[in-house]
Formats: structure tokens, C-alpha cells, sequence
DNA sequence: ATGACTTACCCGGTAAGA
């Protein structure tokens, strides 16, 4: 089972390369965040036609959160929105059922310019993904909570750390509230694949630089237990930055067994 | 330290991204 996260900043703007993407790459589940549509402006008949079923979870102009699955899979959703903030109007989380595997597909917060009110806001958002995390990790069920996490693990995971200090990406506590996150017993799937090798999921639109790959790694792929031991491959499909009008970040993928 | 791109929105200027 191939499983990809895929920020595609856009989905009307980008529904092209999208559907190359889907063609050429055939993922049985993709997680796509800011889709920056309204609920009802999703282009699902066209999704269909590419041979996808699809949940999402819209908002006007900014977030949006979708989990697109290969028909045949049984696609359920479970819920959207993480718990712990009714006032959150925010589209930034749905999760799902994909056949026996839960698929949290997720949007966190940029939360800059930091610090101030939009990292405060990342901060709690962490804070309540870190609550709901704890509950799933512990499932027996296989469970891949993935997406946009807005986040820098570590000096690894950009061409030029020092770039990021002053960034609400790489701050000590974003990075510090990740690692938490791990701790409960989360696996990094990327990391975990290849752990001493500069990935990058993201590349700035600025001063060219996927032609300079000044990337940074923003794009994970979190596995419970259960899903860690089935984890086989994974990667990030650069070639899809380096096409038309590419959204800024690639998508980024694992397959288990 | 700043600005460089790109999107959505509603129609050229703002807000947002990371």
C-alpha cells in the first residue's frame, strides 16, 4: 500500500499536475493540504474520473485538507477537526479509514511570524495533535497520521539550518513539542528510512532555490507500531517540483506492506 | 535585514505562505 502526503498549495491552481501526479505515481492513498477551496467547490468529479474516491475538509481561500483513495479501497471517514478547541474554525485535520488502516491526514499551523498570536496558535494546535496522538498511537490497528507538519526536526532536515533559527519552523519548542510527539512512540518513516541523509520536501519559491536544492524537510510521515512494521519504502517525488506550475512543496510517500 | 514568488479573493491590492 502506497501512501503519500502532498501539500499542493491550491487544489483548482494545481489540479493538473495533480492528476499527472496520480497517474504517474499511482498512490493507493494521498493526503493533500492546502487545498485553499470552499467545501463545495472540491473537484470531485474529476477526482473520480482519475479513479479516486476522496473525503475533504474545506475552508475559503486558505487551509483545506483532503484523503484521496485508488477505488476499490473502502474509504470511511472518521472525523475532522482535532478535538480540544470548538472555537477552531481552522480546516487543518481528517482522518479516515482506508481499507484496515487510519489515515490522519494533517495541515499544523506555520505559525509564523513568531513569536506572537499565529505561533501561540501552533503552539496549542501541538499541543491538542499531541492529545490525539497519544490515543492513536496505542491502536491496534495500523494508523499513518501524516501532512504539512510545519516542521524542522532537526539540522538534518535543511540545506542551510542556520537560515531557519529566527523561523517558528525550527524554534527550539516547535522542534521540542515534535520530538514529544515521537516519544509517545511514533517512527519518522522518512528518517527512519534513511537516517543520515539530507531529504527535502519543500522548496522555497524565492532566489530559485529547488535549482540550488535549498530545501527543507516538512513533509512527515508519522507510523504507530503496528504501521511501523509494515513500513518497505519511501520517498519524495522531486520530479513533480520540477514540472509546471509546481506547487512548492513535493509529494512525499511510503509504502507498507 | 530585506526581498525574492505564488495563490485566493474579487478585480489591483491585500493577506498568507514558510
Amino acid at each position: 500500500m502506497k501512501i503519500a502526503t502532498f501539500n499542493i498549495n491550491g487544489m483548482n491552481a494545481r489540479l493538473p499536475g495533480l492528476l499527472q501526479w496520480l497517474a504517474d505515481k499511482s498512490p493507493d492513498v494521498a493526503c493533500l493540504q492546502e487545498l485553499k477551496t470552499p467545501h463545495d467547490k472540491f473537484p470531485l468529479s474529476t477526482i473520480e474520473e482519475a479513479g479516486y474516491s476522496a473525503v475533504w475538509h474545506g475552508q475559503k481561500s486558505w487551509n483545506g485538507v483532503a484523503i484521496l483513495a485508488k477505488a476499490g479501497l473502502k474509504l470511511e471517514e472518521i472525523g475532522r477537526g482535532l478535538p480540544g478547541d470548538p472555537a477552531d474554525e481552522q480546516s487543518r485535520y481528517i482522518e479516515a479509514r482506508v481499507d484496515d488502516t487510519i489515515i490522519c491526514c494533517l495541515y499544523l499551523p506555520n505559525g509564523n511570524p513568531a513569536p506572537g498570536p499565529k505561533f501561540d496558535y501552533k503552539m496549542a494546535w501541538m499541543d491538542r495533535l499531541h492529545e490525539k496522538a497519544q490515543g492513536l498511537v496505542q491502536l491496534k490497528e495500523s494508523v499513518v497520521m501524516l501532512g504539512d507538519y510545519n516542521v524542522i526536526p532537526g539540522d538534518l532536515d535543511a540545506k542551510r539550518p542556520e537560515r531557519w533559527v529566527d523561523d517558528a519552523l525550527f524554534f527550539p519548542e516547535t522542534k521540542e513539542k515534535y520530538q514529544k510527539l515521537l516519544e509517545l512512540g511514533w517512527t519518522d518513516a522518512i528518517r527512519k528510512l534513511y537516517p543520515d541523509e539530507k531529504i527535502f520536501t519543500y522548496w522555497d519559491y524565492f532566489r530559485n532555490a529547488f535549482a540550488r536544492d535549498s530545501g527543507i524537510r516538512i513533509d512527515h510521515l508519522l507510523l504507530n507500531p503496528a504501521a511501523a512494521e509494515r513500513l518497505e519504502t519511501g520517498g519524495v517525488d522531486r520530479d513533480v517540483r520540477a514540472g509546471e506550475k509546481p506547487s512548492d512543496h513535493a509529494p512525499t510517500w511510503i509504502t507498507l506492506k
